[in-house]
DNA sequence: CCATAGACTAGAGCTATTCTAAACTGTTGA
DNA sequence: TCAACAGTTTAGAATAGCTCTAGTCTATGG
């Protein structure tokens, strides 16, 4: 595997988070099977299958925080829920409508251009491409 | 005025809605001011101030109806909140991080390159891009 | 091993949205 | 014109996802 800290403690010392249970445990579910996309409370739920006693509220915090500390990226896509995306390189999305699923798209196969540049006094934090994906319009089930 | 419907009743006609009073009043808001990007709590006040009495269910059944007409396009940019977008041609929209506020990029203005196929049983329903401005980091105030 | 800053938690609270069930209204047909 | 009904509207309750609060617990440094 290619992640970038050997493991969740070397991880959270980088991050300057104190290496609590909680933290430690949900940064191994987090990290320790590639990339994923979560939700909150999806976490939480197998948080408390591996018999992780966390609370809800502390998830929030931690995905909080490892998005601040760039080890998390937050992806939202509908309203009302918040997906944690473990892959924090440059990459865009495709979303399926029917399921609810998201699926990375390489930074580098989708190109972006002619963005207009931002009004003065902005600057462009992130573009964000969002594919949109529906079950075919009925293609005769072949 | 460019907009393809000569008053709201002709509009709630072609999208097969009955013209009701609460309707007519807010595709009027909502239509007869140019491009818009409004929330619905937003538009209830709106169309408060203008002593049209309508309940909020009623303003997002009716936004959803006309998303479902094709008169509006829903556009999800922060966890918990829609915006209902006037707009319905190709196109896509800077996001200020700061303000909240939305706007659009003429569809041809940018241009999306390379997007992989969607994988089988699926197809491509609509490609957004979001570019998310932030207040620039201190340029010098110049 | 103590002190303490930081972290965790249950549960209340909040915001945006949807649901429910009852009242109302546009349309149709006689 | 008007009865009747399907479609609409509504207030308020309900829900979902997330945040806050205030009290308790726990890493960590001495």
């Amino acid at each position: 595997m290619t992640r970038p800290f050997a493991n969740a403690l070397e991880l959270l010392r980088a991050a300057r988070l104190r290496p609590t249970r909680q933290r430690l445990a949900l940064a191994r579910l987090l990290f320790e099977k590639g990339d994923r996309h979560v939700a909150a409370e999806e976490l939480h739920g197998e948080a408390l299958a591996a018999q992780i006693p966390v609370s809800l509220a502390t998830v929030y915090n931690t995905l909080h925080q490892f998005v601040g500390a760039g080890l998390l990226r937050e992806v939202v896509i509908n309203s009302g829920r918040s997906y944690f995306d473990t892959n924090v390189s440059d990459h865009h999305h495709f979303f399926y409508e029917d399921s609810g699923k998201l699926r990375d798209i390489p930074g580098d196969s989708i190109a972006v251009s002619n963005v207009p540049p931002p009004p003065e006094g902005g600057s462009i934090r992130r573009v964000d491409v969002i594919v949109r994906i529906e079950k075919a319009a009925q293609k005769g089930r072949a």
